[in-house]
DNA sequence: GCCGTTTTCGGCCCGACTGTTTTCAGTCG
């Protein structure tokens, strides 16, 4: 028995190296992916898993922990280690024992690279990732693995934050005596990836909060701290940050602490400076703050320090689209290709969340993996649907497709069946390896095709997994002014494309945009919230967005 | 290894295409 705890952190580690060494025998590779599933639990417990054992707590209360790996679990706190790890590690050749200080590598493909490039050791990986040689060689893909694995990241996405956010306020609360809690910082501002997730906190006790922090998830490790911040190091990876409320009245503070540091200076221009804010608080509310200046109230999405300041002290800044403008759903899934809910429990369900139209975009036939449809079943899911309208109230089902975009710019319908939809979501889905020119061209030829109407997820990014496909954003917005063509922004929260700044400059030569969720199941209706927050951090009004419109006026920017 | 459960073991997507491949792994939704 050692007397040392350990953090939730180390426990996963041990869980993970396990795992990494697993993947490189021939061992069943949903065991495998149960390891990694219960070290990606145990990084965003709160509770110390160290403490829970010692209490004889019983673990397989927690999802992805069964008695196999709370077994192991129980083995690492009592003892430290765990005999299956440290067999397998003594077996393990020495490239592949180096690489459990870096659990999220992929020893697999790091053993590729090492055999491509001739090199045997972390720090020379290190050194062909800087000068390009992995991307080169092997990809954009692996050398985004590559630089993930072996540099300190603490970026997630915006959805992993959401969840964390309400852990952490609710540890601030009720065990770590603070009074009052906001989140703030770019969580706040909603930016699609976290790198800190901050805080603003009332407490009487600043050292105290500190100290209950510190044994946040059995151990956080603080980094630094003064007397009115401090800044920790979650074991999800995710810097955490907590600043004190120190100015009298709530609202400065937020002010402080809400916006990016652009903003901010711009904030100070225009009002005179950090030492005019003081001198005029306090202020119950960052309304009364800006309103003080004569700034119009600025959404914290719009803190970027883009031109909101100027815009605020105008009167106008654009009022931000918000959820209950959303009038309908143009991208969505059904059990014909890859969703799991059929046309008409798609359309029930819109119709519960107060849509008048649901548009469904199955894909096309080209898209084998995700069961594209046939120009036959294309059909009987249109008179199905014209059926379906004739019998549901409340709720209009549009007759689209998402329409895959073949490597020659071609649709992948041809134009007797694109002719019958009311209108086609158009996406790339193949060929991602096309230098920019090429892949331009394919869009622009694809536009060219007068039924083309929305083009989906505009790069093809995956966040934090793929950067996507390279195009001339701009050639492509200009393309779409001319020919009648619409962007979305796809809400998937690992998408969010187009992101803020391509969406804003949409938005500026007046290309209207649609907020889409491309669900596949009913359930994922409920990620709009997050192409919202891009709409929003790219400055868009309801009138912007397409499906903000009445079925009515959308039929008329469909026409062509 | 976990889960759910027609309570004892099967499912946990998956299948065609791509590439600079040296005979198959990675990739797209």
């Amino acid at each position: 028995m050692t007397d040392a705890a350990l953090s939730n952190a180390e426990i996963a580690d041990r869980l993970a190296a396990l795992a990494q060494l697993l993947s490189t025998q021939k061992e069943n590779p949903y065991k495998i992916r149960a390891y990694q599933r219960a070290a990606a639990k145990i990084r965003t417990m709160s509770e110390s898993v160290d403490e829970l054992v010692r209490d004889d707590a019983d673990l397989t209360a927690y999802g992805g922990i069964g008695a196999a790996i709370s077994s192991a679990i129980r083995e690492i706190v009592l003892t430290g280690t765990l005999g299956k790890l440290e067999k397998l590690r003594s077996q393990a050749s020495a490239e592949v024992a180096s690489l459990s200080k870096y659990p999220r590598l992929d020893p697999k493909r790091v053993l590729r690279v090492y055999k491509k490039l001739g090199i045997a050791s972390i720090e020379a990986l290190r050194e062909r990732l800087d000068s390009g040689e992995i991307e080169g060689a092997l990809g954009a893909r692996m050398a985004q693995h590559v630089r993930q694995g072996v540099t300190e990241s603490h970026a997630i996405l915006l959805y992993r934050a959401d969840e964390l956010r309400e852990a952490v306020e609710e540890f601030l609360l009720a065990k770590a005596g603070a009074r009052r809690v906001e989140a703030v910082g770019e969580y706040r501002r909603r930016v699609e990836v976290i790198e800190e997730l901050a805080f603003l906190v009332e407490t009487a006790d600043f050292p105290a909060l500190i100290a209950r922090l510190e044994r946040y998830g059995g151990r956080t490790p603080l980094l630094e701290a003064t007397d009115r911040h401090a800044l920790f190091a979650l074991s999800s990876g995710v810097r955490l940050r907590v600043d004190r409320a120190t100015d009298p009245g709530w609202g400065l503070g937020m002010v402080r602490c809400t916006g990016s540091a652009r903003h901010l200076k711009k904030l100070a221009a225009a009002t005179g400076g950090a030492r005019a804010w003081t001198a005029a608080g306090p202020f119950d509310s960052e309304e009364a703050f800006y309103g003080h200046f004569g700034l119009a109230y600025i959404a914290p999405e719009l803190r970027e320090g883009h031109d909101e300041v100027e815009r605020a002290a105008q009167g106008t800044l654009a009022v931000l689209v918000t959820g209950s403008d959303i009038r309908g759903e143009l991208h969505a899934h059904t059990t014909s290709s890859d969703g799991s809910h059929t046309v008409e429990q798609m359309a029930e369900a819109a119709r519960a969340l107060g849509y008048e139209y649901i548009g469904i975009t199955d894909h096309s036939p080209s898209l084998k993996i995700a069961r594209g449809v046939s120009v036959d079943d294309l059909w009987k899911q249109i008179r199905q649907i014209d059926q379906l309208n004739g019998r549901l109230k409340g709720i209009r089902v549009l007759k689209s497709a998402e329409v895959d975009i073949l490597a020659d710019g071609s649709l992948d319908y041809r134009d007797e069946v694109l002719r019958e939809l009311d209108y086609t979501v158009c996406s790339v889905h193949s060929r991602f390896g096309l230098g920019k020119a090429e892949q331009t061209e394919r869009i622009l030829r694809a536009m060219d095709n007068r039924y083309f109407r929305i083009l989906g997820h505009a790069t093809g990014r995956l966040l934090l997994k793929r950067p996507g496909y390279e195009i001339d954003i701009e050639r492509v917005i200009e393309k779409a002014k001319q020919n009648g063509c619409f962007f979305e922004i796809n809400s998937s929260p690992d998408r969010l494309d187009l992101s803020a700044d391509n969406a804003r400059l949409a938005n500026q030569a007046g290309v209207k945009i649609a907020i889409s969720t491309d669900a596949h199941s009913t359930r994922e209706f409920g990620t709009i919230r997050y192409g919202l927050d891009q709409a929003r951090r790219a400055g868009l009004a309801k009138t912007d967005v397409l499906n903000c419109l009445p079925w009515t006026e959308l039929a008329r920017c469909f026409k062509r």
